[in-house]
DNA sequence: AATAGCGACAACCGCCTCCAT
DNA sequence: CATGGAGGCGGTTGTCGCTAT
């Protein structure tokens, strides 16, 4: 037995909104406001089901948004949040003034899941394709090699794989001798990243006993580390940098080259930046990249840009009062009480 | 000129969470 | 404490317009 439905299907009008449907949206919610959706078909005169007013008011009509185009910095901040908690895009929106998740995912959908496997970069686990197609070639409890054969066979990963002789496969291939690497399942490694988000999940639940504990485990840049045999030991000393794959790819350099020179006053500016802080993005303090934590990517300002960021993502980490700032703050809270806590190596 | 292919984006669907009762 | 409903969310589908053939 199923939940009754919120709208008599058959009777409401679907499909694209028209200039007079959203007329009169704009029209109830300037002098009702927003509220009990369902009741807002009836009293302004619509055909349509509540839910869907409310999409149409959230995705478009609200005067709010943005309806240009994605900017260069946001294009990153995506990314990098992307990496840090995956598809959770309405979390990511937030982050984006004037975007809305559904804006966010389009965009990733279309673009940005595409630009990154232009560059070798798988867009699921944001590591290089080198890596991950490795990382399932060392799973020997496959039921058969086809699978690696499929994956490979996809028309996009064929675009991709000649493109660039990836420095860091062979980089990765000389840190298999951690132990505790060893110690880890086949399995374990394929769902490393699918737990990192189910850990989200659980965190993200308030009343759950056990989110604290998990807020904890996931509160810095080594959440996929922790639970990554191969990120594990790479970092934070990783043998693989990505500041030499950036500098590799005259593509990919120069377009970062580019994103340097942008004004960052942008990014700066937005609500709760303390978000890059962790979410993947590693700020230099010189004109050199520096190797950033596995599964992120450097940028690099100059020093008093770096300043102000970190200055900044102090102020709002602060103020945090979403999930992901909890997260942050307590990311805060640890490192500063335990300012070696990224040297340290994991062991589970 | 017709049309197939494709990309971009709007909208929908169904599940989940939260909260009022 | 249990339950039902509203709203939130992520994944998927539909539609439109542009381009190549």
């Amino acid at each position: 037995m199923g939940r009754p439905p919120c709208c008599d299907k058959s009777n409401v009008k679907r499909g694209l909104w028209t200039p007079e449907e959203d007329a009169k949206i704009l029209a109830y919610v300037s002098s009702h406001g927003t509220g009990n959706w369902t009741l807002v078909p009836k009293k302004a005169g619509l055909n349509r089901c509540g839910k869907s007013c409310r999409l149409r008011w959230t995705n478009y009509l609200r005067p709010d948004l943005k309806h240009d185009g994605f900017t260069p910095q946001e294009e990153m901040l995506i990314i990098n949040l992307h990496a840090a908690i995956g598809s959770r895009w309405s979390l990511i929106a937030r982050r984006l003034p004037g975007r809305t998740d559904n804006d966010v995912k389009n965009y990733w959908n279309t673009k940005l899941r595409k630009k990154l496997m232009k560059m070798g970069i798988d867009p699921i686990t944001h590591k290089p394709v080198s890596q991950v197609l490795s990382d399932l070639g060392s799973i020997s409890t496959f039921p058969n090699t086809n699978n690696q054969m499929s994956f490979v066979n996809n028309a996009s990963m064929k675009n991709m794989l000649p493109t660039r002789t990836e420095p860091y496969a062979s980089q990765y291939s000389s840190i298999t001798t951690n132990t505790s690497a060893k110690n880890h399942t086949k399995v374990d490694q394929v769902h490393s990243l699918d737990h990192q988000y189910h850990v989200f999940s659980e965190a993200s639940s308030s009343n759950s006993s056990s989110t604290s504990s998990n807020i904890e485990r996931l509160c810095s840049t080594q959440s996929y580390s922790n639970h990554n045999p191969q990120a594990q030991i790479t970092t934070p000393c990783s043998s693989f940098e990505w500041s030499a794959f950036l500098h590799s790819d005259p593509f990919i350099w120069s377009e970062f080259q580019q994103l340097q020179q942008c004004d960052m006053q942008m990014v700066m500016s937005l609500p709760k930046p303390s978000g890059l802080m962790q979410s993947g993005i590693v700020i230099s303090n010189n004109n050199d990249q520096v190797g950033a934590s596995e599964g992120s990517v450097a940028v690099t300002c100059d020093p008093s840009m770096s300043y102000q960021m970190k200055k900044q993502c102090e102020v709002h980490s602060s103020l945090g009062d979403s999930f992901v700032d909890g997260i942050l703050d307590k990311d805060s809270e640890i490192r500063e009480a335990f300012p070696n806590i990224l040297d340290a190596a994991f062991d589970y």
